[in-house]
DNA sequence: TCAAAAGTGTTCTGTTTACACCCATGG
DNA sequence: CCATGGGTGTAAACAGAACACTTTTGA
């Protein structure tokens, strides 16, 4: 039996390397963009770099991608790994392959970039202490070439919150208009007008009032909201779509 | 002197793997979903593949990813090599990772969509007599993920016909407004009001009108038009965008 | 003279923008 | 009683959609 089972597992190794035998191989890695939003501001994950080359610089979480998983598997394994967190918006970027974009050796690497909600996230999970949020807008220069992925990563990120719900990934569960009007406006990079905003906001139909109130930002506080997945479900089969 | 080469390579040899040695490598290959125009309809550009696995069914254009390459570069090779095609629109679409994608071999592949203007390239460049254009609509099953990858192409090519004034790119040079006309209802997939059409496209202001008539279409004859990429360019640097 | 495609403007509708005042409350 | 942020509607401008007839000319 047991020379049976070998023979069989040789001729597979055989056949992993019959087709493209005289190919390339090179290392694969996948770096987050992990985007969260704190008040007023949108922010970074950023890690200080524990391994050379370039240890000890500010550096996207990443890893390399094993044999035995896809890209999002990997993506949602660094995230896990680095940061305990789970559940969370992730979406393919770009693919970053400039020759020497990493000097340590040539990586290919595959660009995620995830949305948390900074504020409902314990962040005891947190497996590496060396993990800070940046205020977007301070953050520093990055290794390699992950400042141009922030750039385009941010880019994206406009694109997708004026045509996708996710803005509410970034939120808690409950959220004011005044926040969910911050987060665009962080987003979008601009001022917004408060009742063009909530107009705009309520004829979309895709949130629940709460009638419970937040009273942390003024005396008379405000109102808070909730998106409604089953509604926005509905939207889309009625073929609505969100535009912002 | 001999030696000391040797040795430093030899170093460098080791540099190669000093890092990140005990991380999987993968092969990297690079899909090309072309795209083409040929007076009412979307083409793309098949072949009947060459090698096993799944020889002889159709397939994209493809190839591997070399060590000494980026990926861009890897992508202008594999349509060089396959289509003597050169100068064309080329943009990184998107990279695919499932695990058995490729039952030959693990193998990751970044897709490439090309934009090229079926009539005015020669193909006697076609290096493989197994090329084929195929109406978008009526084109077979491809092997591995390919469908899924031409799904995705033309949902993107969708959005920036919209967005970017790529749709230039699958004409000649000179067209009619017939033609371009044509050719957006192709990509839309639905029909456009000839009117609403020509006076958006008028106010975008960023054609030529050539006073010279394409007498092939009608007896009346139609005026030729010409994209005009320094008009493009200045609207872009006012700040208006293309929006079609 | 007629068939076939080219060319051309206006009205209507819906969407986006700009804009200002009262409300509720805690201190 | 007042300072602070919350909440609300309308009018004007603009952009998008609907729509029909005349022109040219080769056969």
């Amino acid at each position: 039996m047991k020379p049976l089972i070998k023979l069989a597992s040789k001729e597979e190794d055989a056949k992993e390397l019959q087709y493209y035998s005289k190919e390339d191989q090179v290392l694969l890695a996948v770096d987050c963009i992990i985007f969260g939003f704190d008040k007023k501001n949108l922010k970074i994950l950023l890690v200080k770099r524990d391994i050379e080359p370039q240890k000890n610089r500010w550096s996207l979480i990443g890893g390399f991608l094993k044999k035995s998983e896809n890209l999002d598997t990997a993506a949602i394994r660094v995230l896990q790994r680095l940061t305990g967190l789970q559940h969370v918006y992730l979406e393919q970027l770009n693919t970053y392959s400039k020759i020497d974009r990493d000097p340590g050796q040539r990586t290919i690497s595959v660009a995620y970039f995830a949305l948390i909600d900074v504020a409902s996230h314990s962040f005891d999970g947190i497996q590496i202490d060396a993990a800070q949020w940046f205020n977007l807008k301070k953050s520093p220069q990055l290794v390699f070439d992950h400042n141009e992925m922030v750039e385009d990563a941010i880019r994206r990120l406009k694109r997708r919150a004026l045509t996708k719900p996710i803005g509410f990934e970034l939120l808690p569960e409950k959220f004011t208009m005044r926040q969910l009007q911050n987060l665009y406006e962080s987003i979008l990079d601009k001022k917004l007008d408060k009742r063009n905003f909530i107009n705009k906001v309520n004829t979309l139909n895709i949130l629940d009032k709460l009638y419970e109130k937040d009273m942390s930002s003024s005396r008379k506080g405000s109102f808070l909201y909730q998106f409604d997945a089953i509604k926005y479900q509905q939207k889309l089969d009625e073929g609505l779509i969100f535009k912002l």
